[in-house]
DNA sequence: CGGACTCCTGAACACATGGACAACAAGTGA
DNA sequence: TCACTTGTTGTCCATGTGTTCAGGAGTCCG
């Protein structure tokens, strides 16, 4: 054992043993610096992959010595997973529900444009999360077979009730939601061959733009909708 | 320098020299191990990326002692370009053209079936590529900027040519190519992803021809085109 | 001030890694 | 057979890696 009393506490919701009887308050500093290095460990683990990423660089990248980080996650495993754990929690703020109520075209319009704005807004949780299942999914691979299938099946039953109320046309609702993710995530995930092939040095926000009315545009019509308004 | 006078030869296409004056034939032997090695090093790059994959493991899984991988890779990065060497030679051969006298839906529906038979016949090809990008592409920089934007701005111009034509519905020639190439490789990058969601253990030949036609048919219509017969 | 707790860090260690190399074995053509 | 090329492999080494640890600094509160 370290002699780091608190170390990985926030992340594994082990009991905080500070003192027998005393109360564990995560202080300021705590906080701060392991949103630093959560942010470091984004960067490294999503240029080089697990095994191919150091501690050393990520606390390069932070700004603090190898051991401080250490001392904040006490191995590269927990911190990996620690990184997943936030970038869900990120992630599961932002999908918002669908209904069968709701107007397919819409919904689906929303789904599109928030996942675009994902690509836009945490590319870099994007390109892990690529990382993670192309190698297997060590990690993740209990989210997937878990609240992610779920997520997926309670989906595709909506859907499925607009075409079995020919709302939209017949086509298979859970390979539309991959159609769906694969098409936005590659914005984020293949970066680099976009901008090489347009010959553009960044991206812009118009871009973005661009890339959500191509796909609204084609997809809805390729699911015998109209575009909302 | 090494006591091996032909690493890498058929790699970096160095002049060969064995002896003076003397010609050079590659052996069954060296093709044999080559591809042995090559086979190998697919799947661990692959699974670890480039820093995270070792020659130690690459030459477990081919059955061959690490030095004897070293005899042929004189080092870790030639073997890493060598098999992406390989990798792009075994997909030039495959894509066909387009023209602009060509039949759109059945020119697009052809590319798509194409992409997805390859995620079929090579996924760990694709999976490399991905990394290979995902990390910011420093092997491949090169052939994007070149070859890559390329082959883009060709078949972008006939579709182009197609739209101006009226042939098909007005929509972003260089977005479709992205689109076409995301929602088709996905199915190769997130193999593990979508066998856990969809609860399979093993894709089977049927599963991508579902994936092909649900593809051709929400792209097409999402295109305006009508399904080929 | 003093003690309890939190935070920090240099040094050390065991182990893995890419690569060099020399000696040796096998193959090949005359 | 012989000379030479090609193929094989064990050993060695410098460097990098994850992780431990012991001790010290900083902070907070009575």
């Amino acid at each position: 054992m370290t002699n780091n009393p608190v170390a990985d506490a926030p992340v594994d919701g082990k009991d905080l043993k500070a003192g027998n009887g005393r109360k564990y308050r995560p202080g300021r500093i705590r906080e701060r610096n392991r949103e630093k290095i959560l942010i470091a460990a984004e960067e490294e683990f999503a240029q080089h992959g697990y095994k191919g990423a150091t501690i050393q660089n990520i606390a390069e990248r932070a700004g603090l010595p190898k051991s401080n980080v250490l001392y904040y996650f006490s191995n590269k495993k927990r911190m990996y997973s620690a990184m997943f754990d936030d970038i869900l929690g990120r992630w599961n703020k932002v999908f918002s529900d669908i209904r069968p109520e709701d107007d397919p075209a819409e919904a689906l319009s929303t789904f599109i444009r928030t996942k675009v704005e994902m690509s836009r807004r945490y590319p870099l949780a994007s390109r892990l999360f690529a990382m993670e299942i192309i190698q297997g999914a060590p990690f993740l691979m209990d989210h997937l077979r878990t609240n992610m299938r779920e997520w997926v099946r309670g989906r595709a039953e909506v859907i499925q009730h607009w075409i079995d109320e020919g709302r939209m046309a017949e086509v298979d609702p859970v390979q539309l939601i991959f159609l769906i993710w694969s098409s936005t995530q590659h914005y984020a995930d293949f970066q680099v061959q976009i901008l090489m092939v347009e010959n553009k040095a960044e991206y812009e926000q118009r871009d973005f733009d661009h890339a959500a009315d191509f796909l609204t545009d084609v997809i809805l019509r390729g699911c015998g909708l109209e575009k909302p308004q």
